[in-house]
DNA sequence: GATGAGATACCAACTAGTCGGTATTTTGTT
DNA sequence: AACAAAATACCGACTAGTTGGTATCTCATC
């Protein structure tokens, strides 16, 4: 039962981080959720903080960087893997009533300023999407030209991205959403030529 | 004293969300950093939500809307506008050192899936911030022509505005913030011409 | 002495983290 | 294969402190 109880806790953290945010997260309400009791959570954790990093790296990992190659990897043209990307990103928005937005930018606000040791390991993430990116606008720079640096767009792109992850979460509108993934469309194609 | 003592409770509640988050913010510390008491508090606050929407208005007002004012109230041409808006808020974000970013959007990512009727204050001003740059780029389109429909603009530009704060926030370093802002420049110099 | 600004006292619910204890596996030895 | 010893998995009561909110108080000014 070990792996499968470090787990659960694992994804009733994400879960309530996710949808509920970080402070307002109680460990027993972690524990309640994964159908365990806190004497579980700090056998598996030295601390909140411990559960905080190891959840945001199986965000990161699961969330982000998996979506993003798989993006690239069906689609040779820049330009169609970044949409095809963000439409990804739009439909599964879409399924979860647009509730929760982006785990590492929520907690990346929530606790920027609180907490140095946790704000380390998001501006690693950050980075790592970054540098990500940008491996991949160079890898399939063929058919299509981006008219920026490569890094200086991708940290735009990002931006932006994040941007509308937050704005189409406080207006909960499907109408709404269309319109800002359209106007993120839009951008990249002002930006890549071809 | 009476409208001395509510807005000092409103400035001391304004910091303290803004630069410790909205659910880390306790009344008593709210009355603390007043140098009043809770029972000031409650009395001229129904509640923490209550106090929580006075604040936001009072911020949106001082701290987005009239900067924009006078951005648009200083440079005729809409390029420069947006451009002298931006390194107004990179410069006042240097100053705080990208700290506590921007309380909209704050409140916004800690409170839109947890209170309905906070999500609804929040969403307002968000299309109010919207519409008001979307007045200002119509009615100075004259030297620049915007390569997309204004709205549109708009939102993108919004939403990279708000995810190159998240980012700042996260990162902390001042080499860092110039390159985002520098990209965001570059973006602005991409969709409109002239 | 009435009114209202503000202080003080208090409450029930909740928090992260601790700790003593027990049930279940794993390991080492024969 | 048998069995003891040790390690691990997990429970739930407990602590010390914090929270939003209420109820009651004091005190200045009219």
């Amino acid at each position: 039962m070990k792996k499968q109880t470090q787990l659960k806790l694992l994804e009733s953290a994400e879960d309530l981080f996710w949808h509920k945010g970080h402070k307002a997260t109680s460990l027993d309400a972690v524990a309640r959720s994964a159908g365990q009791s806190k004497g579980a959570v700090f056998h598996y954790f030295r601390n909140k903080d411990d559960l905080t990093v190891l959840t945001l790296k199986k965000y990161v990992q699961e969330e982000l960087f998996k979506p993003l190659d798989d993006a690239f990897a069906q689609n040779s043209n820049v330009k169609e893997a970044l949409l095809f990307w963000a439409h990804d990103v739009y439909n599964r928005y879409g399924e979860k009533s647009y509730t929760g937005g982006c785990l590492l930018g929520n907690l990346a606000l929530e606790l920027s300023d609180q907490n140095e040791s946790i704000r380390l390991e998001l501006a690693k993430s950050f980075l790592e999407f970054e540098n990500l990116l940008v491996t991949h606008l160079k890898n399939s720079v063929g058919k299509a030209e981006i008219l920026m640096e490569p890094r200086q767009f991708a940290r735009i792109f990002i931006a932006a991205v994040q941007g509308i992850t937050l704005t189409i979460k406080v207006h909960k509108d499907k109408n709404r959403a269309a319109r800002e993934f359209q106007a993120l469309a839009e951008m990249i194609e002002r930006l890549i030529r071809g």
